[in-house]
DNA sequence: TGTACATCAGTGAACGCGCGTTCACTGATGTAC
DNA sequence: TGTACATCAGTGAACGCGCGTTCACTGATGTAC
């Protein structure tokens, strides 16, 4: 991470740069990359395969900042409340998908793009992200009403839906921006209390059946 | 739709071939497109100003297609049982995107793509089918205790959950298909559910806060 | 401490190729009189 | 009913350009003895 070479480091943040600004990776030229480097074109090869290792090398840089942030972000917030989890996460969460906007739109690209191995990436760093939440709600004990199969479940929507509506975020003003958080937020709230609300149904029923079974067997 | 010239049809056919198939439609080129069509490079400039507009009619198209579609089989079911509503929507949304995988393989592309047009005008589709979804929910009393605009904030969620999930349904097989509309029904009422929760949870603490005034004015 | 050698990032020229866009053209299908 | 003209989809050649990739090279930094 920090011995990296220095035309490596600069081909990565030129891709960044240019995807995030021409919002496309897929049409992302290795000589225009170069030449936002300020490199020569060949000097790409000293370090890259092509252009799908350079994107999966900046994603891997991506998870490892994110991934640990977040998680310290939720259990600094369990410390005060249970409730304040979601709601700091998804701050966290968005916050660091403005101040890494040009990472976020390279993976929000990278996503739908044609490099079959990318995709693969960024839905591995999505069930990364998702697993984490789970473990943690289930550690700090936030909904233990919830099997985790469930909460696995629900964690995974979660994540798939702030991911992409990340996209709408970056594009909107500091007003809409807020509201993104917001709305994210209460998507959340709903989610959960929904899976909850489900599960309480299921398990009322499941009691209803036994009962009946029960007095049927009498 | 019907009085439209052949090599515009066949423009528009190659080009939601090609753009499914290599999973970008920013990286499709105009050359690349006549030879798929097997027409004349030229042949292009008589129909598209360039290739947003192409993807624009293309999107146009699905547009029109999709949306009384939906309508149609929520209405439908809603004759049979109001619990069918959901679980059909997303049965017959999900068949459609089957059914013109390339079209969505399209969209999906699109909506991360560089040409703001085209991403405007699939936010738009969804925002369309969103409301759609909502008038029909209200018309059909489906959800009665929920207000009007939590309904609408509810079916944004839901469509744009879809659509993006629909990426995931393309890529699998048919087994993860049936799992992913699986998957797709369970959101939609966890959500629903949620926000039916969250809203009697307000209602319920608003009439608490109104009784303690009440108390405390005496 | 000095020398020889290996490793590695980066260079510069060259290749053949497909690209978007232009121009002037053809040939078929309406349409006015 | 016939003729002249307009409209329109599609053609073919040509343009200059930037592309990905290759090759043989340089110069700096480490490393063994």
């Amino acid at each position: 991470m920090e011995d990296i070479a220095d035309g490596k480091r600069r081909l990565i943040d030129a891709a960044l740069r240019l995807a995030a600004a021409k919002r496309s990776f897929a049409a992302l030229g290795l000589r225009e990359l170069a030449r936002e480097a300020g490199l020569n074109p060949n000097t790409f090869y000293r370090h890259f395969r092509d252009m799908e290792d350079l994107a999966l090398t900046a994603i891997a840089e991506v998870s490892d900042a994110l991934r640990p942030m977040l998680r310290e972000v939720r259990w600094a917030a369990a410390r005060d409340s249970s409730q304040a989890v979601a709601e700091r996460t998804c701050g966290a969460f968005f916050a660091y998908a403005h101040g890494h906007a040009d990472a976020f739109l390279l993976a929000l690209c990278g996503s739908t793009g044609p490099q079959p191995g990318l995709r693969a990436a960024i839905r591995q760093l999505l069930a990364d992200i998702a697993a984490e939440i789970a473990e943690d709600i289930e550690r700090l004990q936030l909904i233990p009403s919830l099997p985790r199969a469930t909460v696995d479940a629900a964690c995974a929507e979660i994540v798939f839906h702030l991911f992409h509506l990340s996209a709408e975020y970056l594009e909107a003003d500091e007003a809409g921006r807020r509201a993104h958080v917001g709305r994210a937020v209460r998507f959340v709230a709903w989610l959960l209390h929904g899976a909850a609300a489900t599960q309480a149904g299921e398990a009322c029923r499941a009691a209803e059946a036994a009962g009946a079974a029960r007095l049927s067997a009498r």
